[in-house]
DNA sequence: AATGAATGAGATTTCATTCAT
DNA sequence: CATGAATGAAATCTCATTCAT
């Protein structure tokens, strides 16, 4: 039988759980051990059974919770697929995972800038993620499928516009922003391909 | 003699600085009022004759400092030179303001996510910088340089873009990222109008 | 095993004992949570483990206080005596229970001015009280031990004097005042009953 | 010209009334310097100016305001009267001055317990109340306009009803009261007539 | 006389953490 | 494993009072 720290036990994943979603709604101070627990139907001395303190607790929480291996399956998917059908899918699969982790994401931008093992974890993430995108894209180019650009920047581009635009409109709640449908995302893979696709240019 | 509730007292300046200083560091929750009075060599009794609350100072210390007009300033500078340096001139002056204001962006991006005002505050600056662009653009469509792009979204991605890079690279400090420079700035321009500027387009 | 929200908890007891006679001293701003904490050899995180707030902690110890029922056992107990035993031992009585309540009677005076939520407290045990004590004279006018006097103004005179003597002589100490034992009841019971009892009056 | 400390200066008066005002309304610790000082339009320095300190200030305002002499005129002018006009016309007299002072009544009744300052003032104006009306129903005794009642306690209860009918109806807002008007002035003193005019009872 | 900035002490309240049971 | 009482440190805020101007 497991003991209590086993990563999967289910107390743990609860708990872990509950201080995500308490604190993505209001903030790393705002979710206390007590709030926590009495979301768990249990007291505060057991939330400390599990986890050295809260700093462990959402240190363990947002590290297990980090997207980025979905990637890497999508990419794999789309390799054989024309560009513009995998940038798209590419687009709506990134939307997809910062929408089903929007409380990490709120974590990870209002945590990020102040708790530096968080920001670690949060910047570990984002690269990964460019990292096999920029592969993807070089790959595109060496085929002719896209003109010669300059990789970094593209990526940056790509999902620093997907990623703003959830962030105003969906986690911000800014209306007189479009909505982020599909129609929004095909007309911004198109606004970047157009630009990508072109021959001869060197950035 | 200038009482202290003028918003030009030289103390509440002091304050309202070292307020958005510490906040930038370590968050609102960590800027604490002892903190504030120290870095400003006075007892906490005296920050609360200068403002009601905490809440109060920081709510007119990011209002009064919220970079709006900037922008203003800056297209109206441009609006004859060619569309090309004309983006330049805007990527760098948008650049220089969240750099100057670099405390400001922290707590915005931080704070915005949970405390609604501020949040309010954000969205509004926001909203007026993307107006202003977005009139821009429209005026180099109906002028020619641009094709019939759908400027919302252009403007989105641009700020978006530059506003990532400045996130990523000088607010955390993500290393494995290309230096926001010159060049860097150039390359982005360039990339986004190779889209725009296609006659025949609409996206 | 109890937990410490149960009412009868000793340790709430013992704190809510402790603010009401501090503050039967010292006023409810004087009854701070730290004298009242040292009093009961905890720290002041502690009281806030058993009560809300400071105001939570008063209004449920003057609650459970309150003294009610005593006037009716003691209705029930003289109802077969002639009027002027049972009156005297009404006001025995009555005068056992607040000086016993003594420290009560000092917030409720005191408190009830400003404090509406323990102003409604007095009003509804003044008001239950007074009930009880108007169908008991009501009865007795209907069974000719009273003249057809007016009950509601009767009760008030009567408990109201009871109060305001011991109010002056007993937690003002004024002096110049006769003691109030057994010879200042019986003149005082005499006093209302001559008025009382006459026939043909109506009031 | 007088001097600020004269106790006729108008801004002390000010100074006074306000400070009445506000703990009548919301406790001595309520009514703070700086509302004290605002409700006059003048900074807090100023108030130091006139009173050594915020006691000084409550005790010499409760102190010019206790209210003495209203009841020895009074006396003086229903001499000759019928004893039940008399007794109208001074608990008529007795309600009109505790009405106009309300605002002390709180304070009194609030401040007296805790505070041994007010408590002495409080103690020495009924003192002195209670003797004029004692002499005067000694006279009346004298004169066989009344029986040979223990006058002592008949003070205590005469000015002990009407005050706590006052507390409670007016002060406390106790609904379920009746009205204290002429009627009930009338009727309550009635009631202590009927029991102190009868000849030959010894109390 | 008047101002109002500044202080220092203290009050209420919150919270992560510990520990005996 | 779990409880929940208890702690201690710290945060926000209030307020009487002082004092240089």
């Amino acid at each position: 039988m497991r003991n209590c720290h086993s990563p999967s036990s289910e107390r743990r994943q609860q708990f872990m759980d509950a201080a995500i979603e308490l604190a993505s709604q209001r903030g790393y101070e705002g979710a206390t051990i007590k709030l926590i627990a009495e979301k768990c139907n249990v007291t505060v001395g057991t939330i400390y059974h599990y986890f050295k303190n809260k700093e462990d607790l959402f240190r363990q929480a947002v590290q297990e919770r980090a997207f980025t291996s979905i990637l890497a399956t999508l990419l794999n998917d789309i390799d054989e697929l024309p560009i513009e059908k995998g940038l798209f899918l590419v687009a709506q699969g990134f939307l997809k995972v910062i929408r089903e982790a929007g409380m990490l994401v709120s974590i990870f931008i209002s945590e990020s800038v102040h708790n530096h093992e968080i920001g670690t974890i949060y910047a570990d993430m984002i690269s990964q993620n460019r990292q096999m995108m920029q592969a993807y894209l070089d790959k595109k180019i060496h085929t002719g499928q896209l003109g010669a650009i300059d990789t970094a920047v593209a990526v940056q581009i790509f999902f620093g516009h997907f990623f703003m635009a959830y962030f105003h409109k969906e986690l911000l709640k800014m209306d007189n922003l479009p909505d982020i449908d599909e129609t929004f995302v095909l007309n911004s893979v198109n606004l970047f391909l157009r630009s990508w696709q072109q021959e001869g240019t060197h950035v």
